[in-house]
DNA sequence: TATTGTTATACTCTATAACTATA
DNA sequence: TATAGTTATAGAGTATAACAATA
């Protein structure tokens, strides 16, 4: 007898690539939506990643900003200073250690930071409108996974 | 009787925003952990992307390269200068119309472009690892449905 | 000495408009 | 006049090194 093949013969690539390449476009697709929705309301990603941290950190220096963010420190001060400006948010000198900046929103950067998660929550909607509740378990799940 | 909650008490965001986030963050370490493997190639992710295209499109204009990866033409020129210079891809003009520069990999470029297509391969399994045979089939099936 | 924020520099990617050569 | 490629310019993001103030 003769053998049969060990894979039946693909088209495209394989399963694992696949899945990688469909990772990279959805999450591009998704990041560059939601910056078309951020755009009409002043924010950028990056600004509006800022306020979120800011946020949920509660009063964070700039350092743990950028940890929380994964980038450079350096790379911050140009946003938190447009930020600074638009009053949205304000830094403050830590007086028990008088090299940290803590920074905090304003009134303003948190009715702004409300409309920017709006925004997020319809476009989230928007992406996953194709799943049943159950599917949009399992993809949280599968994605929870490998994160 | 009282009335029950609609909705359970939460401590994060809504499933949807949470997939939303997966997907953003999974996505960008997917493309920054392919940066990074490329890297020792000598390749970057947008000199691969044209690098592919070509291969898959067998012989495209610039203007169809763009199409491809949804960029305007006009950012492809300094990335297929640099290619060509290197001796990975050509330009031809087009005998048919004279305007057209048809590009087309050189022998050395498939052979790069195979040592990319391993990297993305090997950057591919480890990025699934965690998951079965089952839940690489759903993954792949309900990215797709979102795509 | 080490750390925090800051400045300066450089490089990549993206977007846009204007130019050329061909059609 | 329309199209393909090119050039130039500007903006945003990222990475790095060096500096001042403070610890």
């Amino acid at each position: 007898m003769a053998e049969l093949p060990p894979v039946p013969p693909r088209k495209g690539p394989p399963e694992e690539v696949q899945i990688a390449t469909l990772l990279t476009r959805v999450g591009g697709a998704q990041a560059a939506a939601f910056a078309t929705l951020l755009a009409p309301l002043g924010l950028r990603p990056k600004q509006f990643g800022v306020m979120n941290v800011v946020a949920l950190a509660g009063g964070p220096s700039q350092g743990e900003i950028g940890a929380a963010m994964g980038i450079d420190p350096s790379g911050l001060i140009a946003t938190i200073d447009d930020l600074e400006e638009r009053g949205w948010l304000e830094r403050r000198r830590d007086p028990a250690d008088r090299r940290r900046n803590v920074v905090a929103l304003t009134e303003a950067g948190t009715a702004k930071l409300a409309e920017g998660r709006a925004a997020a929550r319809r476009r989230a909607e928007e992406l996953i409108a194709p799943l049943s509740a159950k599917e949009r378990r399992a993809l949280r799940d599968l994605l929870a996974k490998i994160a």
